[in-house]
DNA sequence: AATACTCATATTGTCAACAATAATTAAAAT
DNA sequence: ATTTTAATTATTGTTGACAATATGAGTATT
């Protein structure tokens, strides 16, 4: 299962499906960082009426994907480098401390299950030389398959509708530059592997160390990028 | 600044005026858990029409004091054990990891303060014999005071407008029953002492252990709860 | 020229009527 | 008597009009 698939659900009323159709908006830069939002302009191009667009901003707002001050209006956040250390530092404890507790609550079919899914990622990687975005979607799936075994529905929630949200807006802005996908996978490996020994602590530091590697990278690209400019 | 006080803010329209209302009638028990809501209902209680009532119901569940279900309605949440304990293990790590970085970022007169708030309490309760439950909420002050020093703005989001919001719940539902208040404020000391150290692991152990201790005791209180009936 | 003020305009907040869906009740069939 | 089905009712979702507020342009004043 998908981690995008799992998003598709409960799409049953015109807000909740004009909320997941914005938020992949802004996630994949349709609409830019910082865009001030008009209800009036964006309920005419979603083609539905003022209300149920304000309820869907709110939920927005409440995954902090946008900003709402009261008579003024909305904007999209943008990511600069102080969210961005935020997040990247929540995530290393949060998915950590989730990491840890799946450790002791996974089963063994869920583990071979997690092997069969890295499995998949080498194939694919040495299949589709470049691709990079979509590998990292992929790496999405190994740490939501991860997460979700903690056994705490808050954890769960906070890491999948909130922290991966934005982290998914921050992988669109970065992914256009090149960096290797392997070292990732030789992470993965490790952490599984201490979760098949059953070692909460070390999966947890691993997993740990793992994120805040990718935070060193990003921060990396985010510096090139200002001295270029 | 009162963390009440703090909450009092952005009422500017409607409906995060009731918003603000309706959650202190959940938290306090005003509406009881579990208590089906009706949109018509609460709209004509609180005076308002079913628009900023819906964008407060949205807000509340947010916040998770409500459950929303399409086509269905809202219902208070019920803290059942299971929920209790996540919301808890969640608190241990989340501002044990808040109480490490707001020590090493916070200054030196931030200290002082934070001492002169221990003995406010100190002398506080020993004037106010069994008022446990204003002892309590000057506690969540103490709690405040470091976590919103942690120079991460969404961890202290979530700790202040999700994780405490649904604490002060279980507060209320436990504090008709009797247990002491000095240890805590024992705890408290340790905790500022580590601070003022420099001592950031230090400080995030006691914190940590200081709240698996408080739920320790709630768990207890359940227990016998249940035992009672 | 720069700042303060007023008014016009555009945008957000609120309301009450309407449509669509789920829960409930009653009837019918097994 | 129990289960299934159909219709009724009550509740939520949606809409467009109206009210209140902030933004910005233009004017006056120092």
């Amino acid at each position: 299962m998908s981690i995008n698939a799992l998003q598709a659900i409960k799409q049953d009323t015109l807000s909740e499906h004009v909320f997941q159709q914005i938020k992949e908006d802004i996630i994949t830069g349709v609409i830019p960082q910082g865009q001030k939002i008009g209800e009036a302009g964006l309920a005419k191009s979603y083609d539905i009426s003022r209300g149920p667009l304000r309820e869907a901003l709110h939920k927005l707002e409440s995954i902090n994907l946008v900003d709402r001050r009261p008579h003024s209006g909305s904007r999209v956040i943008t990511l600069d480098f102080a969210m961005m250390q935020d997040v990247y530092q929540m995530r290393e404890a949060m998915e950590g401390f989730a990491t840890r507790l799946a450790c002791i609550a996974m089963s063994q079919s869920d583990i071979d299950n997690l092997y069969r899914l890295l499995e998949k990622h080498e194939s694919s990687i040495k299949q589709s030389e470049g691709k990079r975005y979509l590998q990292q979607e992929g790496s999405l799936d190994f740490h939501y398959y991860i997460f979700s075994k903690c056994q705490n529905q808050w954890l769960i929630d906070y890491l999948n509708n909130k922290l991966y949200q934005v982290l998914r807006m921050c992988r669109h802005r970065s992914s256009q530059m090149p960096f290797r996908v392997e070292p990732a996978l030789h992470d993965h490996y490790a952490i599984v592997d201490a979760i098949n020994n059953r070692d909460p602590e070390l999966a947890e530091i691993l997993m740990r160390r793992h994120i805040s590697g990718a935070w060193k990278i990003v921060k990396n690209l985010l510096d090139k990028e200002k001295i270029e400019e």
